[in-house]
DNA sequence: GAGCTTTCGCTACGAGTCGTAGCGTAATAC
DNA sequence: GTATTACGCTACGACTCGTAGCGAAAGCTC
């Protein structure tokens, strides 16, 4: 996960346990002191390891809470709710569970920041959790072409660009809900949201 | 701007190109170095002031960094463009270029992560920059309704559901696609995005 | 078991930043 | 002139950083 096994066979290999228990010591600080008190000194000691140990697996606080908060975005599905509505109203309402809890909105807003200033964080950040999510949104949107709720879309160039600009809108929304406006995306919102999103979509596929 | 001015009357006043002179500095700051690496001693040595000077007008580097980034944001206009797609394009336009800038994408999720964990500063970011951008799509909504272009909302409570919604759509999508998606909000881009959103817009308005 | 290899916990360290206090000086209002 | 406030400067203890070195522990191979 942090950091690449470099065909070590031998020897005494890392605790995976000491893994977990730095993870959710991490959300803990995280949640009881925000990005820029969360010292990796007091995550060891919380986890029950020492300071070192925690260099040793990552390169520093950026990587390790990308990998901590990461883990909360694991639990996002796409059950086939029946329709395309249904769908992005579930997934939506998932993600928005997902940024209500503290340490995933002062966690990973941080890390977005720090990233546009390192290439290597962006990376990461995108292979763990924004990959992620830009597979919920094909795999809807396939489903949807095959329910027949969607047209589709033959230029490979033209479906990248919708599906690009598809995410941008649902994740982008609940985000700036959850974390600049400050409002709740309850089910009452993403009901308006999903509404809106859809017939903009249906109708600019109709010309 | 920074700190209340307690009717005093009385006294050397502070300097105002000081403050000038703090605020562009900090953005210097961020931009070679980024959020996390930035430190008030270094912006009180670019700006040529003493490092008390800066304890004693702003609380923190939080206070700081968003009265610097707030600035960048006075730019924002809406002239009438003709139509309301024309508007929303024009003021997403505007609304990228200055989120393009460094010191935009670090400074302002930055702030925007701490302020999860600060209701004062939630606050202030609220009415140094949200605010304002709110009143440019309420100014464009009531515009759109002079035209006929959208249909006018007689109950206050849902009307400013809608507006609540436009804003963090039309916010949301063009924050996720500078910042986290990493690519530009460009003119094919905002166009695509300009239609969609009009048509939901439109279309959730007829019933 | 013996021996090798890697990880772990612990301690200590210099370097850097923080935010504040104290002082003398500069600039304005009355 | 005098009062009042802001300013620049220096110094300070407290804290965090990231690293180095050490002995002990844990696993693999034979």
């Amino acid at each position: 996960m942090q950091s690449r096994t470099p065909a070590s066979r031998t020897g005494r290999p890392r605790s995976a346990a000491a893994d977990t228990a730095i993870l959710a010591a991490t959300r803990e600080a995280l949640v009881e002191l925000g990005w820029s008190k969360l010292t990796l000194g007091d995550v060891a000691t919380r986890a029950g390891v020492a300071k070192t140990t925690l260099y040793r697996r990552w390169a520093g606080k950026n990587e390790l809470v990308v990998d901590a908060v990461a883990e909360l975005f694991d639990e996002l599905e796409l059950p086939d709710r029946g329709s395309l509505a249904a769908d992005i109203e579930g997934v939506v309402l998932q993600f928005a569970a997902i940024l209500a809890r503290p340490e995933a909105k002062s966690g990973l807003m941080a890390v977005v920041a720090e990233s546009t200033r390192d290439d290597a964080l962006r990376e990461r950040i995108r292979d763990s959790i924004v990959e992620r999510q830009m597979c919920l949104v094909l795999e809807g949107r396939a489903r949807a072409q095959l329910r027949g709720e969607l047209p589709p879309e033959p230029d490979p160039r033209e479906s990248a660009r919708t599906v690009d600009l598809i995410f941008d809108m649902v994740a982008g929304a609940v985000v700036h809900r959850t974390l600049v406006s400050g409002k709740p995306a309850d089910e009452e919102w993403v009901r308006d949201f999903t509404r809106v999103l859809l017939l903009g979509l249906s109708g600019a596929a109709a010309d």
